[in-house]
DNA sequence: GCTGATGCTTACCAAAAGGTAAGTACGAAC
DNA sequence: GTTCGTACTTACCTTTTGGTAAGCATCAGC
């Protein structure tokens, strides 16, 4: 896929969760909020689980997507650096309040099912 | 599946994600939001495309995890309603901000590429 | 006793998403 | 010339998700 996804969208939440989901995506936009510019071997070892092919995966569907900006340094051993843009940002703050959801959410479950969570 | 789903989750968002990830689930807290209660055949009807099988997959899904009511009519034709519980009704006010800003991505993109969207 | 309406359930299949493991390119250090 | 570190790439497989089509249970109306 050269282009941005984009569906037949029915309403803002479709074309929003159409960017947003895939396994790690909200993690990796989180990690880039948190730290500024990351390499991609510091996000690697900031995602506990992630493999290389996927989070190259979801970098370059968010950078397609107008998420993140991807810049690289003619090195070697080459190094590559991953930034959130303007709308990447703008979606970190739209996330928020779904994150503070969650955040009551789990603790609600684990309060309840201590073991589980 | 009988309890209500609760993986390891890393953050907040990672906890509203599952709970709000899958095709016809942010549609129907939408439709559900905008008309009250409603009978299985009237989301099926207001929901273009979606079958049998998954609308209510998606709605036991729904209600194990909390988001929504089920209740049931002993009529023949039998009659099932559903409408929003309270932390459903808090979920569709923090995913507010994600549809405004999926909004403007949409249009973002049907500006710049009139014909795919 | 057949049809119709409603809300499911089931079996089976296709597509998409995700995971594993190995390989590549580059030059610097040894 | 072999090893190391980085950022990928590729082939192959498994799991998850979604879709299709048919069937079931109930009783009222005809």
């Amino acid at each position: 896929m050269t282009t941005t996804r984009s569906g037949p969208y029915i309403c803002g939440l479709d074309a929003a969760m159409d960017v947003v989901s895939g396994k790690w995506k909200s993690l990796i936009l989180w990690e880039l909020h948190d730290h500024g510019a990351r390499r991609f071997g510091e996000l690697r070892r900031g995602l506990p689980g992630v493999s290389e092919k996927m989070l190259i995966q979801q970098l370059r569907e968010m950078e397609q997507d107008g998420l993140i900006n991807r810049e690289a340094f003619r090195e070697v051993p080459p190094r590559v650096e991953y930034s959130l843009t303007e709308h990447g940002r703008a979606l970190n703050e739209a996330l928020r309040p779904l994150g503070a959801w969650g955040t009551q959410r789990r603790d609600r479950l684990t309060r309840r099912q201590p073991g589980t969570a």
